[in-house]
DNA sequence: CGGAATGTTGATTATATTCAACTGTTGTGG
DNA sequence: CCACAACAGTTGAATATAATCAACATTCCG
């Protein structure tokens, strides 16, 4: 599956693949490692294992079982969820000191997803069993573990509360806004997709060309700028109000709510 | 948020609602406390309460903090996100021996969905704070919590796979075939559905009316038969092949592929 | 340069929602 | 026990949303 005689071959490791602080760097990086006592990274980095892939190459295939623990060291991947011919669904994009496969791996059920790596991709596969080991003996760690796992399930439900609560127009509105969060002025500010339309379209359960004609409107309607993969938000505040425009009733009359 | 006071006016509790050995077996019922020693049981039960709800009534209010993980003694419920006016998403149906809030309750999140009793239902409320004991103490409830965790994650996101991969009358034939599980033979088999129909519409998040169009189809085409409430599977090998009809495609052109 | 990937646009179609009206069922209080 | 209200379900017509099909433009790389 992974790419692990093509990584020995690579000059950026040693012989076998197995630089110990590189792996142990990797590791010690991760949310699941934090804070978590130098010797138990060291013990679960003698097992994991370096490989790459290259733009477009499958990390797992749905319906495999996972080695284990997939850490991505640098690159980018994305998570999705296969439909018919080209179409699919993005569940997570997933970059350096990210991980997935927890779930699967500790229940050992088969992938449910596809990952495929969107730019070249170095990752490390930590083994299940000193995972499990690690979890039993390691109380911070079998915190983590459980943050890591609860967050997630947090964020599948706010997931599936987007797609089917939020038109997709709204979900791509808030998705620019919340791209522009970075400087809290409400005036111009230029913003850069970090994956390709195509990409995003897929993450928000559109098509293509759904995409595309809906950021032509935001453009025709003066909410945006776009040139290209250039897009600059120009009315924050307007773009903000889409993203929650119909809907509301039950939000309001509930009081104050959480903010997603 | 709960009905303690109308809990502890109840002729089937004691005086203030306390029955050790009811909490102990309600909690000792839970698959978070499989295999779990008695002593971890009877520390957690001397924390936990339990309450009452009425079918209709709310059992947790989206935005709310879950005061600890809620647990069905009897009864049912739904966990639902609410949309505009009447319309909602149901996300489980929760009934004996079931719990929900692990995710939101260790993380000190506000909870995501409004959960409702759809009969009279009877609950355990256990607090956070000894369950978060328990996790650090007792390596089976940490692995059982880790469990349900990671379960309820690829849950979630076969969920999300139907929900966007497949039509909803794919939902609704696959759910239909699966209610007849039981017998294996093809011959009819009457099936009763646990919920209203409208409650099953909302679980596939879809309106009352087009399910009752959907079944109604299902029905002209003798796939099944139905009067009122009562629905028999007369073709169950047809039922299957909706459910699954179009798609297929990428699975199959995918083979071996993968990145080696 | 040339080809593949990415993005755009229009026309048409599928799927399910919304609105509205109506029927059947159930549970409750007078 | 019945009347009535509340809920559950059905049906049709109009509508909204986004997918699909098809053609073309643009950008990115090797």
């Amino acid at each position: 599956m992974f790419q692990q005689t093509y990584a020995n071959a690579q000059g950026t490791t040693n012989g076998n693949g197995r630089d110990p602080r590189l792996i142990e760097g990797i590791v010690s990086s991760l949310p699941l490692f934090r804070d978590v006592g130098r010797s138990s990274v060291v013990l679960v980095a003698s097992y994991t294992r370096i490989a790459h892939c290259r733009r477009g190459e499958f990390i797992a295939q749905q319906g495999e079982r996972l080695p284990g623990v997939i850490a991505i060291a640098y690159g980018l991947a994305k998570l999705v969820l296969p439909r018919r011919k080209g179409e699919e669904k993005v569940l997570r994009f997933i970059g350096a000191n990210e991980s997935f496969g927890e779930a699967t791996a500790l229940l050992d059920r088969p992938c449910q997803v596809d990952v495929v790596a969107l730019a070249d991709t170095m990752l490390a596969v930590i083994p299940v069993r000193p995972l499990k080991q690690l979890q039993e003996r390691d109380v911070t760690f079998a915190n983590n573990l459980i943050a890591t796992l609860a967050g997630g399930l947090l964020l599948l439900v706010a997931e599936i509360d987007a797609s089917i609560g939020r038109s997709s127009a709204q979900r791509l509105a808030a998705y620019l806004e919340s791209l522009a969060l970075p400087d809290a002025g409400s005036d111009a500010c230029a913003v850069q997709l970090p994956v390709t339309k195509t990409a995003l379209a897929a993450r928000f359960g559109i098509t293509k060309e759904t995409m595309s004609r809906l950021l032509r409107e935001l453009k025709e309607r003066g909410l945006i700028a776009m040139t290209g993969a250039n897009i600059t938000i120009l009315d924050r505040a307007r773009l903000a109000g889409i993203a929650r425009e119909p809907a509301a009733a039950t939000t309001i009359a509930r009081g104050q709510a959480a903010c997603i």
